[in-house]
DNA sequence: AGCGGGATTTTCT
DNA sequence: GAAAATCCCGCTT
C-alpha cells in the first residue's frame, strides 16, 4: 500500500504534487499503465468547484476522505475524474486533465478509437481510454483495479502554472498545472 | 490551424 | 429550464 497521506494537503498544493505520478489500471484481464501530465485543483471556496456550492448526492465523493476517485457526468456524454485530497468533510479534488499512456498502448487506443496524443489528451478522453466511469466513482485509490502510484515531485522549473479551463467562474484563478512541453497536454 | 455547431442527460435553480 | 471542469466533425483559411 503506497503512502498517499500527502493527499491531505490543499488541492492547489496537491495538483502540481500528482504530475509525475502513474495511474495503473487493470481492466479485461490487461494491465494499463500511465503518467498523469495535466492537472487541476478545485477547492470548496471556489466558485468553480462543484463542491463550492455544499455537499450534495454528486458532490458527496468531495467532502468523503482524501485518496477517492470522485468521478462525474458532463454534457450529456462525458465522464471527467478527480483525485478527492484535502481533510475529512472539506470539499476539495483534483482534476486529471490529461495522461501519457506508458504500458498496454494498444488497449488503450483500441478502447478510444483514436491513436496518439489524441488518445488521451483530455479530461473525458482519459476517463474512456482507462474505461472509468459512474461505477467508479467513491473508488479507492490505494487498492484494487485503478491505482495510484506516487513518483518523486518534479521540480518546479519543469511545471507550468496558468488558468483552468472550460469553466466561466473564477476564471482568473491559475490552478492548473501541466509537464512543460510534454505532447500529452490538452492545449498549450 | 482555427472556428462553429451539434450531441445528449445529469444536476441544480 | 438552463448550464455544464467536453469532444468530434465539417468547413474555411
Amino acid at each position: 500500500m503506497t503512502d498517499l497521506t500527502f493527499l491531505r494537503e490543499s488541492a492547489e498544493i496537491v495538483a502540481p504534487r500528482l504530475l509525475g505520478c502513474i495511474l495503473e489500471r487493470r481492466v479485461d484481464g490487461k494491465t494499463l499503465r500511465v503518467k498523469i501530465v495535466e492537472t487541476e485543483a478545485y477547492d470548496q471556496n471556489d466558485a468553480a468547484s462543484h463542491s463550492y456550492r455544499g455537499r450534495t448526492s454528486r458532490t458527496d465523493v468531495m467532502f468523503g476522505p482524501s485518496g477517492r476517485l470522485y468521478v462525474y457526468f458532463t454534457y450529456g456524454m462525458h465522464y471527467c475524474c478527480n483525485v478527492v485530497v484535502g481533510p475529512r468533510d472539506y470539499g476539495a479534488a483534483v482534476l486529471i486533465r490529461a495522461v501519457e499512456p506508458l504500458f498496454g498502448v494498444g488497449s488503450i487506443e483500441k478502447r478510444r478509437g483514436k491513436t496518439g496524443v489524441e488518445a488521451t489528451n483530455g479530461p473525458a478522453k482519459l476517463c474512456q481510454a482507462l474505461a472509468i466511469d459512474k461505477a467508479m466513482n467513491g473508488h479507492n485509490l490505494h487498492t484494487g483495479t485503478l491505482r495510484l502510484i506516487v513518483q518523486g515531485a518534479l521540480p518546479s522549473s519543469a511545471i507550468t502554472q496558468t488558468t483552468r479551463i472550460g469553466i466561466s467562474q473564477a476564471a482568473d484563478i491559475p490552478w492548473r498545472f501541466y509537464i512543460t512541453g510534454n505532447p500529452f497536454v490538452s492545449k498549450r
